[in-house]
DNA sequence: AGTTAAATTTAGGTATACCTAAATTTATTT
DNA sequence: AAATAAATTTAGGTATACCTAAATTTAACT
């Protein structure tokens, strides 16, 4: 069994990877808040347990069996947001930090309960894709809000859920998952959007609509 | 914030205590299933944090302080049983390492919204009571069901959950809580006893009747 | 009371996972 | 091509929580 840092090691990596494609080990210290010595001290301990390949000086690549361990710990941290959403009644904005410890204790057979009990759920509230057990994950198609032209209508279907207080304000204006949006008009100035949810105008800034992804309607 | 670890020794400190008053390090060791050794030197470091008082070579008694942690713990974990049980569908000797775990890492958010969604229950799956959040613990009145004289009609209220082959056995001939048994006979020879329940007839040891607790009715 | 046994503590050591500071390697300037 | 800067690794050290073996204290016997 992975300790559950290195649990936390290979979902960032993994997370990171997918980005960018090559992982160093500055960009594994700036996402998890520990110095770049101790990020190399333990991508060593990692390469020996084979979950990853280290080139020194040059980043990181996980193996098949780490990728496999890396989606598994998505998967329990999604499973187990969207459960708090949809059976504690928590908010959005309040899963991340739960999750982010409950991934890492949560056993296989109450991955298997809470999936049942959810009915087989494919995205986690952020609308953000749930892999399978066996490690698959199909990413939806979706852009950022930020690149819709004015005059279109689009729905959405994942908000980043890097920043809680944002999803908040987010779910504050009527954003949520599957919501119709209008783009009224896009600001030059600024790059803002005027848009319309539920009959109401929102100015909405760069930033935000930059973190919010939609299909067309 | 206490460690995990130091959770767990107060939790079983309190435990320890209620049945015999003074809780040592060799009795602690036993629990726990670690050396005496380390025991005491986790003891050195409670007591210095404050949450018990250590007379050296006597024994520890929780502090005030100690005391609400622990049954802070203890309440977290009968929750979070229940809600196994309730919610999950989990049977009741599938959920004590679960809530083992899960204990120390419940956000105090957590416990409010399950006890919410639980209905503010008063016991856990097993019958044993959940303290309230303020560290009030009524221990409800029952005997085992060993002292009881053959004739008489009880109701289950408790099982002792210390072992978690017993519970399914107990499950599997059909005791539950609040189930009514009927003792027939009492056997002189082995002080096993033989129990109607349900309309069947049972043989119940006397190991399995001291860990059934019960009410007259 | 003196000896032996049991319980407890202390001493010395391990593994994990972090840290800062120093050394090394790689990348970027001039 | 050097020199400087940035990224990375190594060295040396900390805290937690465990261990075994040795020392100490308390309890139990003759
Ligand atoms: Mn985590
Ligand atoms: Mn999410
Ligand atoms: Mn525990
Ligand atoms: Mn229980």
């Amino acid at each position: 069994m992975a300790s559950e840092q290195s649990e936390n090691y290979l979902k960032n990596i993994y997370k990171l990877s997918s980005g960018e494609g090559k992982v160093t080990t500055s960009s594994l210290s700036d996402k998890l808040q520990i110095s770049p010595a101790s990020v190399s001290e333990m991508i060593k301990k990692l390469a020996e347990e084979g979950t990853l390949t280290h080139t020194p000086y040059k980043g990181v690549e996980l193996t098949e069996e780490g990728k496999k361990l890396a989606l598994r710990i998505i998967r329990k941290h999604r499973l187990w947001e969207m459960f708090l959403v949809e059976v504690l009644h928590f908010r959005w904005d309040e899963i991340d930090d739960e999750a982010e410890r409950f991934e890492h204790i949560m056993s296989d057979k109450m991955e298997e309960k809470i999936d049942h009990a959810l009915g087989h759920p494919l995205t986690d509230p952020h609308g953000d894709p749930i892999p399978t057990k066996d490690g698959e994950l199909k990413c939806p198609m979706s852009h950022p809000m930020s690149d819709v032209r004015a005059g279109s209508t689009v729905r959405v279907v994942r908000v980043s859920d890097s920043n809680s207080e944002m999803l908040q304000y987010v779910a504050s204006i009527g954003i949520a998952l599957n919501k119709e949006i209008h783009v009224k008009q896009k600001m030059s100035f600024d790059n803002s959007m005027l848009v319309k949810i539920d009959n109401n105008e929102v100015n909405i800034s760069s930033t935000i609509a930059s973190n919010i992804f939609v299909e067309n309607v």
